[in-house]
DNA sequence: CAATATAGTTCTAAAATTGAACTGTCAAAT
DNA sequence: ATTTGACAGTTCAATTTTAGAACTATATTG
């Protein structure tokens, strides 16, 4: 399967994978949640190679999650920041700092610890039910075919001989 | 950097990317909330290579995200199943998922709905505090070094003259 | 006895990533 | 006036990963 065959998926999970789905897209976005800006930042804070970064930023602006923005003329630079869509990442990113949090951690503890300003207290992120505010897991939880579905396959038009070319990446 | 790197960063975030952060890894975990147990379920649901698939299966087992399950003997089958530590991947998968709910849906709409059994509503995931209960967002949050924090680098001790092989990673 | 189902392994070709050097613009230092 | 350094990339060969296809092995079914 091609990457951009992903983007077109009728599953909203490999879309959002296609666009941020790769170790190194990940890195690049924990550290604009962090605040890095310029690519020279980014590559001393990641170690990813110039070439790799300038091809991840590129995919990033062009998705629509980072905005890259003139911060100087002569020479012209630029420096790139989230958009509303990739401030919305927020929650995916927590929820990656949180999992590491309870189960890769050493002896020494958490390596960040975060504060809520409203509450002023150290917090974990807890992902909850928009209807009833309850903490959701996967158990509580079942899944209907929405309206943009893919339309059920006809069971009768499988041919078992028949060999396609590649299988549906979507249940 | 090599991928097992990764895991020993200062980083809970680098940390989960390692475990998890790959395309593949990742839609296996989706098949794996879907209820999708066995070697031949993944590949034809994903068209993902016989290859591959076996090689990041072995990966999840070692980590601890899935555990192998005999169901029957001669000829030896086993199913993978999530473990604790897998089933609580769970609010990374929804946030993937809402974020493509959001950002990537065509004129169709969403292809699956969520309904919270406790409430019976087809529900989003909201990501709030721990401590106040409130919607979280990156602007409200402010990180603090933790226990397993690196120790801060003294930046006299930082030649510029000098190479390093490779830079860090964790901010 | 041949075909089918399941769970892999092995192999080669193609694609992605690494590592290192190189380009180009401008400011500051010698 | 010339060299050095910061910044933001681009280019290219070598290595690593992934894709695609075929093959192995055990047991059941027709």
């Amino acid at each position: 399967m091609k990457w951009d065959e992903l983007e077109e998926e009728p599953c909203s999970m490999a879309r959002t994978i296609g666009v941020i789905g790769d170790r190194w897209t990940l890195l690049i976005l924990r550290e604009c949640f962090l605040r890095t800006r310029r690519f020279e930042g980014f590559q001393s804070a990641l170690g990813i190679t110039r070439h790799l970064l300038a091809e991840r930023l590129k995919k990033l602006v062009r998705q629509g999650v980072l905005r890259r923005i003139p911060y100087q003329e002569s020479p012209k630079r630029h420096e790139y920041i989230l958009t509303q869509k990739g401030l919305d990442l927020y929650p995916i990113m927590m929820a990656l700092v949180h999992w590491g949090d309870t189960h890769m951690v050493d002896e020494r503890g958490r390596p960040l610890l975060h504060e809520h300003r409203k509450c002023g207290k150290m917090f974990d992120p807890v992902m909850v039910c928009s209807e009833c505010g309850e903490p959701l897991s996967a158990k509580e939880v079942h899944v209907h075919p929405g309206p943009g579905a893919r339309p059920a396959l006809a069971k009768a038009s499988l041919d078992k001989k028949a060999k396609p070319k590649s299988r549906r990446v979507t249940a």
